[in-house]
DNA sequence: GATTTCAAAATTGTATTCAATATGTATTTT
DNA sequence: AAAATACATATTGAATACAATTTTGAAATC
C-alpha cells in the first residue's frame, strides 16, 4: 500500500492546541500568539491563522477583531447553560447510538472504556480527561445525526475542562463518584449492544446527574473548621 | 461619534455567500472556486479562504484536502436526521426564548414577522426564506444558550433550503400551511412575549409537523390521472 | 477503439512581504 | 502631578509570490 503521508503539520498544531485546551493546559481566557505558535508548531501564519480559525468554528477558541485569538471563557452562565442542554443532547446522542452503532464502533468504544478505567487506576487526571473525552465521542460518531453533533461536541469540551477539575478527587465523595461514571459507562456500551434506545437515554440522564453532583461538590465543599483570621492554605495540586 | 466602516469587504463576501447558499441560488454540492469568488468580492485568496473555513465551520460549506470547497449537500438521509432533530432543538430554543426574551428582541421579532407577510403576500420565495429564517435566527438569540445554538443554527441552514422548495406553492394545500406557518409564528410571539415557555414548545413541535407535512405535499404530490405513455411535463419554475 | 501513461495546465496550500490597527511609552500641557 | 496626546513598537490583516498537488488532455500502447 501507498501509505499517506504522515501527519501534516497544520493537523499537528491543530491537535495540539485542540488537546491542550480539552486538558486545561491552555486555561480559558489564555492569549494565543500567532508568532509563538508559528514557532512551536514550524509553521507559517498563514496556515496557522486558518487552524485557528476552524478552532473557532468550533468552539475551542475566540477570535476578535484585529485583536489576538483567545482560548474560549467559561463563566458560571456557561456552566448553567451547560448542564441545561446536556442531559437533552446526550440523551437524543446515546439513543441514535443504540439504534446506529455499527459493529467496529461498538469495539472502539470497548477500547477506549478498557483505556479510560486504566486511567483511572494508574493515569493522570489529563489522561482520564481525554479518555472519558474519546468515550463520548465515539457516542457521537454512533448517533451520526449532522445536526446533533455540531452541539455534542461543543458540550464534550467544555465537558473535558470540567473534568479535569472533578476528575482528580479531592475527597472520598468525589472518588465514589469517578468509580459510578465509570460502572455508568459500561452500562451505556450494554445499552448500545442491545439496541436499547430507552435505556441509553435512561442512562444519559443519569451519568449528567452524576457530573452534576461532582460538580456540586466542588463548587461546595464540605465547610473548614477554623478558628477565625487563620484563613486555611488551600492546595493547589 | 466617529462611526466604524461600513461592512468590510470580506464581511460582504461572507454575507452574499450565506445568503446565496440559503436560497439555493448557490446549490448543495455546487463547487466553489477560489479565483473566480476573489474577482466577484474583490479580495485576495487569503481573506477568502478564512471565509471558506468560517463558512465550514457554520455548516454551509465542506472543505475537502486539496480540492476546493463545495456548497454542503443535503440529501434524503440528512432529511431524515433533519425532522428527527429539530422538533427537540427548536422546543428547547422556544422554551428558552420565553423564559429569556428581552424586549427588544420582541420587538425585533415583531417586525421580522411583518416582514415575513409582507413576503407572502407580494414577495418571492426568497424573501419568504431569507424573512421565516431571520425570524427563527431571532428565537436562537433569545434563547442564547451557547451549547444549543451550534446545532440550531444548522438546522436553519437546511430548513431555508427546504423552504425555499416548499414556500413555492404548488397546489391549495401547500398554500393553506404556508399561511398557517405566518399564524404559527404569530403564536409564539404571544408566548414568548407571556413568558410561556410550555406553550411555546408545544408551538414548536406543531410548527414542525407543519413542516414536514408540507414536505410531504411536495416529495408526494397527488397522482396525475393520465394515460399511459404519455408523461407529463413537470413546470420548473 | 479503448486504455494507460506522461506531461502540461490549473488549482490549492504555504511562505513572505506589505499595510493597517492596536498598544505601550514618553513627552507635553494644564 | 495628572491627564492627554503624539509617537514608536508590536501584532493582526491582506496581498503577492512560490511550492505542491490534482486534474486534464494528448499521445502512445495494447
Amino acid at each position: 500500500m501507498p501509505d499517506s503521508d504522515r501527519i501534516s503539520p497544520k493537523d499537528a498544531a491543530y491537535e495540539a492546541l485542540k488537546t491542550a485546551i480539552l486538558t486545561l493546559e491552555m486555561q480559558p481566557g489564555a492569549d494565543l500568539d500567532e508568532a509563538s505558535l508559528c514557532a512551536e508548531f514550524g509553521l507559517s501564519r498563514t496556515p496557522l491563522r486558518e487552524v485557528l480559525r476552524r478552532l473557532a468554528g468550533e468552539g475551542y477558541v475566540d477570535l476578535r477583531q484585529n485583536r489576538g485569538a483567545r482560548v474560549s471563557e467559561m463563566s458560571h452562565t456557561t456552566l448553567r447553560d451547560f448542564f441545561l442542554a446536556a442531559p437533552m443532547i446526550y440523551g437524543a446522542i446515546l439513543r441514535l447510538a443504540a439504534l446506529n452503532a455499527r459493529a467496529a464502533q461498538i469495539e472502539a468504544l470497548k477500547t477506549t472504556q478498557a483505556g479510560f478505567r486504566a486511567a483511572l487506576r494508574q493515569g493522570s487526571a489529563r489522561d482520564r480527561a481525554l479518555m472519558n473525552n474519546r468515550f463520548h465521542e465515539i457516542t457521537g460518531e454512533m448517533a451520526g445525526n449532522v445536526y446533533l453533533l455540531p452541539s455534542f461536541q461543543r458540550l464534550l469540551i467544555d465537558h473535558a475542562r470540567i473534568s479535569m477539575t472533578f476528575y482528580r478527587p479531592r475527597d472520598e465523595a468525589m472518588a465514589r463518584n469517578v468509580t459510578e461514571a465509570a460502572d455508568q459507562h459500561d452500562a451505556i456500551i450494554a445499552a448500545i449492544e442491545a439496541g436499547d434506545a430507552d435505556k441509553a437515554a435512561a442512562l444519559a440522564t443519569q451519568h449528567w446527574n452524576l457530573s452534576r453532583n461532582q460538580i456540586e461538590l466542588f463548587v461546595m465543599p464540605g465547610g473548614l473548621d477554623l478558628p477565625l483570621g487563620a484563613p486555611p492554605r488551600i492546595a493547589t495540586a
